[in-house]
DNA sequence: GGCTGCGATACCGCATCGGTATCGTCCCGG
DNA sequence: CCGGGACGATACCGATGCGGTATCGCAGCC
């Protein structure tokens, strides 16, 4: 605990080294714009500081004794580490180095996200990210105990402490098995899908997406004919792809591409799926700033061009 | 060169950890047995030096920010160095760390030069030892340069900046052939080699081993019958051995272990031959001061015991 | 609402910094 | 052989800036 470093400074380490160097008092004090005398005192601290004598004076300058030449590289070694210290600190401040936790869950992975992390990797190569699997309630979680600095989901939910974005509205698609009887047509709409049987997602959490789709048909006095509840989407497309039914699923989710699965768009007015981003409120840490800036830069302002991309 | 560490001292980084590691500017304060006002001033300054902001000031302490924590880190990491350079620096100055470079030539690598070496890698385990295979003239210049701190050879030449000391003082013996019809005494007296064909060593340097030997006999008035002069005691011990005629070796020289070869001591008083030590006559650099007492202390003040030991 | 504990601020005495002037010493040239 | 010049060391001085005490402002809490 308690060193022996004493009363050393940086200043005696920058004078010695300067002197070392220079293999004079009186050049080093030219080079450091001081006078030569309070190198002479310094050196001489420093000297007795350590218990060590560094210098050997000679009529013609000086020359390192072998602890002196030991302690010239320590110390250049250290103001070199010190310089080096500013600088990660300095880009930490910027949020240009640390660690950033993003919480991923549901079809966003496929898509949104991966383009948002990798813009952010390219602006800003020395920060770590590192990518959780949680799911709305887990994100929540860990955004409390500082375990994640942000988190992507669907659906806005109130909460005292956190703040939501929507950073994406994504259209919807219809997922259907190639020899299903809709599956030659360019767009679908809801009233199409009624009494079809479906794939629903996900069991939890609620409400969840599975809520929204099942929502679009209650809206229109319709009828969804769930077949089966699963977990994710790729069980759902898994699903679709060996005839059970059909499922809806967001632009991200047209990525997974399996055998025998035929992906329509909806109508664009039909519905609309938010992506949001969920952050501390009192999180102002430069990381999580830069991030949200890349975030809004990479992801479309409007959902237009996306839901027209299919 | 000219660095941003601008006026940024180990006290900063001393306070500053203690505060960061202590989550509070006065409990930080009793441990380092300062006031509190201090600390908050020198954090201040060392954050405006920084033109980062480190600790986010709270009712109930402090907390860090994200550059905090890298600083914090960093801080660490620069005083547990600045603690190394210190030990590091105090062990050169003992000795005890640094580099030696050790001449070494003839036969005496056989036996006498490891049994040091070996000595002092022990008891000096963190200094590099390098040895140089020079002879008397290399190692002369060597030393001038500073490429070499100490040298082992024989014979003793008077130079204005050396000194020698004789470390060393072994007993001579004669190899011959095991069918030589002089194989089967216990000893032998330079007398009885009179007339025998020999083979003698080193061709170069001169004066060396090989006048010391030719002068046992001519002080005696005795002729010595030189078959071959060859380069080094191996090239001699094995002419030796393939019949050309005796050599004579010093004791390290018995570890050289070649078929036929049959080795015999010289009488006590006939010759002894010097090991010594060179080195700079302004050297007292600790690391040579060391190696110095080791030597002395492995090799055998007096000779007795290893002339008898053959 | 007063109390308590926190960090920040104001101010002070003094240690210590860097500056100027000068010394002692050695080297070197006339 | 002696004087000039260059070096590091020393003496001394003013100014900076350290750490100290006293106090403020603020927030949480009984």
């Amino acid at each position: 605990m308690s060193s022996r470093l004493g009363a050393i400074e940086f200043r005696h380490l920058r004078y010695f080294t300067a002197v070392a160097e220079a293999r004079s008092f009186r050049a080093a004090a030219q080079q450091l714009h001081v006078s030569q005398p309070p190198l002479t005192r310094q050196v001489q601290q420093l000297e007795e500081l350590l218990g060590v004598v560094l210098l050997e004076r000679q009529p013609r300058g000086v020359e390192l004794t072998a602890a002196g030449a030991v302690f010239l590289e320590e110390a250049r070694n250290l103001l070199a580490l010190a310089e080096q210290a500013l600088d990660r600190t300095q880009m930490a401040a910027q949020g240009q180095l640390g660690r950033l936790d993003v919480g991923v869950y549901g079809s966003a992975v496929f898509d949104a996200i991966p383009r948002v992390i990798q813009a952010f990797r390219v602006a800003h190569p020395k920060v770590e990210v590192v990518l959780h699997n949680l799911d709305r309630a887990g994100q929540i979680k860990a955004l409390r105990e500082r375990r994640l600095t942000v988190g992507f989901n669907r659906f806005f939910i109130e909460e005292p402490d956190l703040v939501w974005d929507v950073v994406l509205a994504e259209a919807l698609n219809v997922a259907l098995p190639a020899g299903h009887r809709l599956a030659d047509r360019s767009r679908l709409t809801i009233a199409d899908l009624s009494g079809e049987a479906m794939v629903v997602y996900p069991r939890s959490p609620r409400p969840g997406f599975i809520d929204q789709v099942l929502g679009l048909f209650h809206r229109r006095h319709l009828t969804a004919q769930v077949v089966q509840e699963v977990d994710d989407v790729v069980t759902a497309i898994a699903l679709v792809s060996s005839g059970f039914g059909l499922t809806m699923v967001s632009d991200s989710a047209l990525n997974l591409r399996l055998p025998g699965v035929v992906y329509l768009p909806l109508e664009r007015n039909e519905a609309l799926i938010d992506l949001c981003m969920i952050r501390r409120i009192d999180d102002d840490s430069a990381l999580l700033r830069a991030f949200i800036e890349v975030a809004r830069t990479v992801l479309p302002p409007l959902p237009d061009e996306l839901a027209g991309a299919r």
